[in-house]
DNA sequence: TTGAAAGCGTTACCAA
DNA sequence: TTGGTAACGCTTTCAA
């Protein structure tokens, strides 16, 4: 679908012509205090060279007048929008809504705007993203782990700025920004161990995604080194709450399990309520771990222990490579892998009556 | 600060020149074609007069060379972005994330583009939406119960499509589009009635929100009307699970009731986990019920009454009103109130064996 | 430092 | 139906 559909929005209704005040022009407004059309643009530019008192002069009345720099008419003859295009596609994992809060906040306090591209499963991603070159995003946000590479990395390297954050490209250069998910995977590891727990089950999320790769490979590594047993290897399907169910009650039904680390939170909280539901304790019968550290996580009734990404330093990192310029189109790509933190909870902490 | 900050974005590095390769315009098109430049926009314009074969050779040749319209350009040209802002400010509550998803994706659906604004609590709020005026949005979006209405105001009269979803306008006229909060309150108190409950607390969220009011107003009404008791009436200060927990443990402190509505799930969420530590059965010595029915209230371990927002409704209801201009700025303004649904689950349905 | 004028890439109006 | 040509409102040379 290439042509415009028109929305009602277009029309010009009779009824509001009395509200069709348009608003000003840097013209008209130059026109009233006596000074050039540039004059005005230089009082809104900063570092522009104009006179002190006359951009005080200028500014002074736009304010009175309520005139505002048309953002449109800039983008065109600056070639430069100031927003950044961000992909997501997955709001369910409570982690997603809660990066992106962070991350659009960060991207306006730079004077950057958020222009969101949900996309969704299923769909025809070309038509999906096409929006994002017509708009003339500078810079492009990919935060999800489960959208193919193909067609972002064309995007990405067409000559434009991209990041990837909590994931790594695998087949094109580009810039990721991702937590060090064997860090992660190495530090439950080694806590399942510490506790004392010898058969361990993992659950992947989506098994393809990079994200479960690097977590699964180096969890299973770490398990192996330190003698344990992977008494489970299940693969989710997908990051969601009742995968977990799924997965945990699967496991259940093998036995011989005394720990389990659920790729993320969200798994591993609907892993807790199946355990609970067969009548598991947890963490005396089966310890508990997820990975992220999402709000739910901390909820009193699960209680989770996980390993937290630091997600104010993706968002900053991110923000940084975009206002630094490191992630400009024909710049070398990074990745930039970033430490966490394992945070102890209940799920795996025996209670001390219990020692 | 009224004047740009300049980021690394602008700086064309030296590096990157050899990808520069600026994209193709109508005009190289046109000449390439041996057309004017205006068959070329006629082209991708529905409903313009153009011969259907010379569309179909535009278009085609523009698909080989991979021309696409700038529609920075368009926009100026037109007055018209495409591009609605959604102003959101409270991502924590699942209840969002979910309304957002598919907002955005039904907006996207009729070629609409998302643009966000997360407002934050303490900022400036006037700040921090004049961005919305500067990109020139074509409608405003407005998706949160705790925005103060002043300023909001002030942006939707102002030559704007405006929509609020989920809250009315209590000082100014405009669009709103909202669950009908009345009719689930007394779905939910006739629902206690129903199953045998007398004594009844309720517990806000934000009391000041209008949202809140409706709710707390109507359910209070109703309950007098059956002839109940009201409990206890809490204000939580905020719509969080810990604000649940908190107003669950003061009710129990108080005695004396045996079924609660939370205003909204993610109170009613916290107030189960906090009921369920101090050893109280949901539903039999208390049952609970929410308002929205978010995704956590499905999940087994809460099986929660609640009564359901028509979010599809709402947004193909808010899209609609873009589409069809009804929302446009001289418009007398509407309300449009829409049916939700009770969904009645384990959290105030007693178990056959009890009864 | 200032002002005039040429873009930026479209759309829309007017003749042809 | 077509092509030519003014807007659209700003930024950015280029002279002054």
């Amino acid at each position: 679908m290439r042509a415009d559909r028109g929305h009602g929005l277009t029309r010009n209704g009779t009824i509001d012509e009395k509200s069709k005040r348009k608003p000003m022009t840097a013209r008209e407004l130059a026109r009233m205090i006596g000074v050039s059309q540039s004059a005005v643009s230089r009082a809104f530019t900063a570092g522009a060279s104009i006179a002190p008192d006359l951009r005080e002069r200028i500014l002074r009345f736009a304010e009175e007048v309520d005139y505002h720099p048309n953002a449109i008419a800039s983008m065109l003859s600056k070639s430069r929008t100031n927003i950044v295009g961000i992909v997501i596609s997955d709001m369910q994992n409570p982690f997603y809504p809660a990066l992106i809060e962070k991350l659009s906040r960060a991207l306006q306090r730079v004077g950057l705007q958020s222009l969101m591209f949900n996309i969704a499963k299923g769909a025809n991603l070309e038509e999906q993203l096409s929006a994002l070159r017509r708009y003339n995003v500078d810079a492009v946000i990919v935060i999800s782990a489960t959208i193919l590479s193909g067609p972002i990395l064309r995007w990405a390297t067409e000559d434009r700025a991209a990041i990837l954050i909590n994931r790594v490209a695998e087949d094109a250069e580009l810039n990721c920004v991702i937590c060090d998910n064997a860090e992660g995977a190495r530090a439950i590891a080694d806590h399942f161990h510490d506790i004392g727990r010898h058969r361990i089950a993992y659950v992947a999320g989506l098994a393809h995604t990079t994200t479960n790769r690097e977590r699964q490979n180096a969890f299973i590594t770490r398990i192996a080194e330190h003698g344990m047993t992977l008494s489970a290897l299940i693969d989710g399907g997908e990051y969601s709450y009742y995968a977990g169910r799924k997965a945990a009650t699967e496991i259940l039904a093998r036995g011989g399990t005394d720990a389990i680390f659920f790729a993320n939170d969200i798994l591993a909280v609907g892993g807790i309520d199946a355990l609970h539901e067969n009548g598991i304790n947890v963490p005396e019968d089966i310890a508990v771990a997820g990975f992220d550290d999402i709000a739910i996580a901390g909820w009193p009734h699960y209680d989770l222990t996980t390993f937290r990404q630091p997600v104010e330093t993706i968002v900053d990192v991110a923000v940084g490579m975009l206002e630094d310029g490191s992630c400009a189109p024909g710049k070398p790509p990074h990745v930039r892998r970033l430490s966490g933190e394992l945070i102890i909870r209940r799920s795996t902490l025996v209670p001390s009556s219990a020692t």
